[in-house]
DNA sequence: GATGAATGAGTCTTCATTCAT
DNA sequence: AATGAATGAAGACTCATTCAT
């Protein structure tokens, strides 16, 4: 086979991303193997390993691929919130991550609760999660100014805490190993 | 050789969770093999095993323990919430969280991030999760009526929020496996 | 079962170091697999690995070991030698060396062979067996003053150089892989 | 595409061997990957499977091919042994192996340890070094007569034995793996 | 009651080789 | 002729758990 275009390296690289996202859904990160992945993906041993150089890699980049990908969904609603009162701000970043987190076959916010884990651990994964929230945290400063007993740390605790309760509070979907 | 009283058994036990506890704090969960929590306890594998059926109880318990213990330090406060406006709520129960938490060698905040990813995948882990923080949230209740912006739910999401940012950011404290 | 005792420890390891030279004179260090290894001793995986941390320890020990063991063999034949001739020493050295090589299921001299290729690549090893040979040299050098044509360097190339030629010259024994 | 001449192709095989050489040289056969040997030579995978059907045939002919032409160079210092002494004669063989393996990237003495280390694990490549020493043995036959108490046996022991203490007492020069 | 040596299934990863293009 | 992405079997190693002493 001849060179693969960039295009297609990334499109099967998502492909990878996509089945970890799946397999951390189901069983969180410890309890999923290399093979469950790459069975979910529906390629090869190698061919996995072509795009990683390993699974402590893969997970790293499936963790901070989801967070960069909610960033991008996020800069709209923050340009427009100066217009919107806290509670409709707080009641539409929650739908946006509800409706980007949802997919077809797993919950991008359960993810998210795995990454957290995984970032007490990895300090890699760590400084980037904390760049990502510091950013978001940034740019509600300005708004919470208006927004009286809001402040801008309040509100992005209040976007954490409601990933948590909605990952944790809904019902069981799977059992362990 | 003769029996060990309860009370002596008790102490065991804690011993072991505790050695748990500062493990997963180091590491997490899956990278915590039950060698190291032996060493840590400075007993017998054998002798653990006594103790626990299996480190998923094990980690169940220690996980579970920690729950119960920050309950009760939270009770008083709840108790005389009413004569608080929601800032000092808040504020007095996000440090309440961190004095309990932080310890000599852990802190159960981290633990406790460790656990939501656990219960992820542990439906009975989630169910007793599920309870507590529905205790908590139906004692706030009574008291969010009187907090104008803040419902019971948003409180308890702000708690839990807040247990996430204060752990990750933090500056890292351990080095990977 | 109890603590075992440091002769039973030893014992242990030198069941595994014999079923790696077993291994090794057959194919080989690299395609020898562990699991090769851990049939041949007849023990479980993990209880090699309880007294090896890996294979390249194992390897490098089982070389080791049969220089050490040579060294003490030969001795006495270079406390006597001031009373031989060059050509008697080097009869009863090239002897002894077969005697001491040739065993049940194996030729350390085979063994010796691979083990000088892994001390080109592992200079550990490299650096114990100069050791090793650098000690004969010396304690060959003040018989030599009276072995006219033979220096201590040439007696010593050819030991080795018999070794090579003991073992490259023999017929075959056995397949690849 | 055109047929490639014989000469041209020569060449491309003589590129990978001494691709392999280089590699051979610093990590030993088993650790050296075709990879490497790929990367080394500049070619691409299926182009030096083009010319060797595979790593093992190729590693034989790398260990031959320094066999022959070693024996090229050696023949005409053995056509005028018979007018020098043993002693003259060993330091110019010793001399002309030196000048002959010592390469830029490469020690061809260190290449021939590795390749014994084969031999005894490939039958092929063990006749193959069979009949090479033993043809340099019966070089030396008639030689061995008049140079007292050097036989033929002896001489190319000592040639061997020089080549394991040439390569083995150096200075390392390379990291493991 | 307590010990800690032993087990062995399961994990991650590598790499010689092939073949569609 | 040449490419290099893909394969997948095989290898080294880990670790929760047990049980003879």
């Amino acid at each position: 086979m001849p060179k693969l275009s960039d295009e297609q390296k990334e499109t099967r690289r998502r492909q990878i991303v996509e089945a970890a996202w799946r397999c951390i859904d189901r069983k969180g990160v410890a309890a999923t193997s290399m093979d469950e992945i790459i069975a979910e993906c529906g390629m090869s041993a190698g061919a996995v390993y072509l795009y990683f150089p390993g699974k402590d890699a893969l997970v790293a980049v499936a963790m901070t691929a989801s967070f960069v990908a909610l960033s991008a969904e996020l800069a709209p609603l923050l340009g427009r919130a100066q217009n919107l009162t806290a509670e409709a701000f707080l009641t539409e970043a929650a739908a946006l991550i509800e409706r980007f987190s949802k997919r077809e076959g797993y919950d991008l916010r359960r993810v998210a609760i795995h990454g957290w884990s995984q970032a007490l651990i990895d300090p890699e994964l760590q400084a980037i999660q904390r760049d990502f929230y510091a950013t978001i945290e940034a740019a509600l400063a300005p708004l919470a100014a208006r927004w009286k007993p809001f402040s801008a740390d309040l509100l992005l605790a209040l976007l954490l805490g409601n990933t948590v309760k909605a990952a944790l509070l809904d019902r069981p979907r799977q059992r362990r190993r």
